[in-house]
DNA sequence: AATTAAAATAAGAATCATTCTTGACTGTGG
DNA sequence: CCACAGTCAAGAATGATTCTTATTTTAATT
């Protein structure tokens, strides 16, 4: 994390800068959105709820923001299925589970010091830089 | 065009019915072209090879015969992020893993005796019914 | 072989998430 | 203060998929 110099009343004590990235004021409040709530959203989840805030917000920026997010590693795509893509501000390595009775999507993390090459039958050479896995079912109570 | 019965040259000796689903002869190519080049294509593909043998043959059909066959069993869909559907006549438990440098899509089985819940936290009373894994990465030589 | 109802198909329109384009705006450094 | 690069808003464009409708095919029955 950077420390913010300067104090606005817009960016309360948010930093100015991530990984790169500029924290504009839309990126500010995207990124704040997918912080506080952790459902994993929509880009237009994000976009009705970060209007509040910016009313005059557009559903583009929202998804510039998503994607300059996306690129420098700050938050995470989801994917299920052909879905809308959702987001995730845990970068930590998981998967994801969606209950199909709640339609709730859970984080998933691998036990510890289970390695990929332990599970699956890779052919040899094979260099994995991403890993997706998604799960579909239901939580028995 | 030609009904026939008995009979038929576009037939030879694919079964009429696979698990309850009647194989017309547009199934047919649909899945014939699957089962036999297995690189997993997307509709757009199999609406492309199969134009040659029934040419008449429309985009919107080569999806009902992959819905169709992806709803009873006999194919899978595979996704990466929101690319076009591809789809997979392998039926084993399996994900897939995509070379970045050749765009090629390679069915990657779990090792023997692994169990999900050997390798994943998942929350209690978890049930899952459906698992998609799909890595990406290179093939070092 | 003809009749009929149900299922499947072809063709193109419609939908929907996402991306692109364009012109305006903002902030920073000189 | 000015110029430049980076952002943004608004709406058009794209592209995969689904939907609609009329037509054709199939299977069952006469």
């Amino acid at each position: 994390m950077v420390s913010d110099h300067t104090h606005s009343p817009d960016n309360d004590d948010f930093p100015q800068e991530i990984n790169g990235l500029r924290m504009t004021r839309q990126r500010k409040e995207v990124y704040r959105c997918l912080m506080e709530h952790r459902v994993h959203p929509t880009a237009q989840d994000v976009f009705l709820e970060v209007k509040d805030k910016l009313p005059q917000i557009s559903l583009a920026t929202v998804y510039n923001c998503l994607e300059a997010l996306t690129q420098h590693g700050i938050i995470r795509q989801v994917h299920f299925d052909r879905e809308s893509c959702r987001y995730c501000p845990n970068l930590l390595d998981h998967g994801h589970f969606h209950d199909q009775a709640t339609g709730k999507i859970h984080d998933v993390t691998f036990k510890p010091g289970v390695k990929l090459e332990d599970v699956l039958d890779l052919p040899p050479g094979t260099v994995v830089s991403n890993i997706e896995l998604t799960l579909r079912g239901t939580i028995a109570s």
